[in-house]
DNA sequence: GCCGCGCCGTCAAGGTTTCGTCAGTGCCTC
DNA sequence: GAGGCACTGACGAAACCTTGACGGCGCGGC
């Protein structure tokens, strides 16, 4: 059985989601601030956590870092609508995925579920695959349609760093420091150029990306 | 290193022989079915593969069958207690021990030990042909169109290198340190002089190079 | 409803880095 | 001394990164 562990203080959400949620085969545990959601993790070891941002004692990034020192279970982020910078933050901190409040509950569990699929065959693969294209990490190789894609260094490094968490939004910021270095966190105007060549190179259809899509004001995700 | 590749499709099992193989200094890779060990063991080419009969897409002799066919690496296999004809059937199908399951790692780990030290003496280096010429890795020779082609020392060491990693990008700097050693790391302009005197002595065209590619800005590759 | 603003996608051109090639020098062996 | 090999320098060509300009789209203010 699929364990969940909600972090939230507001007790109308909490129970909504608890009876959502168990009504749905998945064990679940509560915890109503930042300090027990920690102690829960560790007590319970949940294989998904859904968090509040907006928790009363502690900033939701700290509780995420002291989740990931130890624990890869993915997080699930609930944040109000407006607190975009909270969101971007949350997921440099290293959380997997976020839902804006009010959320249809519906949503909620694609995400999750989404959320524990990937998780379960952890990054072990050396090679992704999806329908139009594959991915040979190690090889350093991309291959549309039995035909070999050439790749630049940069088009080949932001792909690369995508395509390692599959499905998993990942900030502008995060991706300019991994491929252009920590200085370049602001110039996301190149990683509209890069994106964009990657998709003519790859996508079926570059104008309506169906790999690499954009979250608009947060960042990209590899959609598999 | 010598590497072993896992062909299991109980996570716990992977995982299991995952950590005690990387302690004990083994190089670890591992599937989930058989059609992706085969591909592993043609990718990652193991000293040794540790084989699970009891796999979800394909028999486990089929998978011997698989790997026989062009490699001879030893195989250990992996069996349910009971199941002593699948046993049978597995080492008469070219497999070269087994362990009954539940296994102690202790015996796992002797009888992997007498797989590799056995195997070791009939070490044989396979030769690597393509359409214009072929490579022989012991003998060290290179044949074109029947006649030897001579190598200079650096040449042959080069092309060994890239030869042993078919289809794999090599960077620039890693050719460097296995042909010069590690202190040439940043020396590429031996690289390019030496890579054009091999196309020119192996390549049919060799302003348009079939084998022996550029990937501009991230090293070369050898193209079956 | 209309408009300005910010974010995103596209295209093209410049400057820079990297690559391929040729020719030449020095060293060692025979 | 002849020959083979490793290494180096120079130069044209190709590929790549960066940058700027422009248009589309959604959103919030007026």
């Amino acid at each position: 059985m699929t364990s969940v562990l909600v972090v939230d203080d507001e007790p109308a959400i909490v129970r909504a989601l608890r009876i959502n949620l168990s009504a749905r085969g998945y064990e679940v545990h509560t915890a109503v601030d930042g300090a027990s959601g920690l102690a829960a993790t560790a007590k319970h070891r949940p294989d998904v956590v859904i968090l509040d941002l907006g928790l009363p004692d502690l900033d939701g990034t700290d509780v995420i870092a002291g989740i990931r020192g130890w624990n890869s279970a993915p997080i699930l982020v609930l944040s109000a609508r407006g607190h975009e910078e909270a969101k971007v933050a949350a997921l440099d901190a290293g959380a997997d995925d976020y839902v804006t409040k009010p959320f249809g509950m519906d949503e909620l569990l694609a995400r999750l579920r989404a959320a524990v699929r990937r998780a379960a065959p952890a990054e072990d693969e050396p090679t992704v695959t999806v329908a139009d294209f594959s991915v040979d990490l190690a090889a350093k190789r991309v291959v549309r349609d039995g035909v070999p894609v050439r790749l630049t260094p940069t088009e080949w490094q932001l792909l690369e760093v995508l395509v390692r968490q599959p499905g998993r939004l990942v900030t502008g910021r995060q991706l300019l420091q991994e491929v252009w270095g920590s200085a370049y966190g602001s110039e996301t105007h190149y990683l509209r150029v890069y994106v964009a060549q990657l998709r003519r190179k790859l996508e079926p259809d570059p104008a309506k990306p169906r790999y690499l899509l954009t979250e608009p004001g947060m960042g990209y995700r590899f959609q598999p």
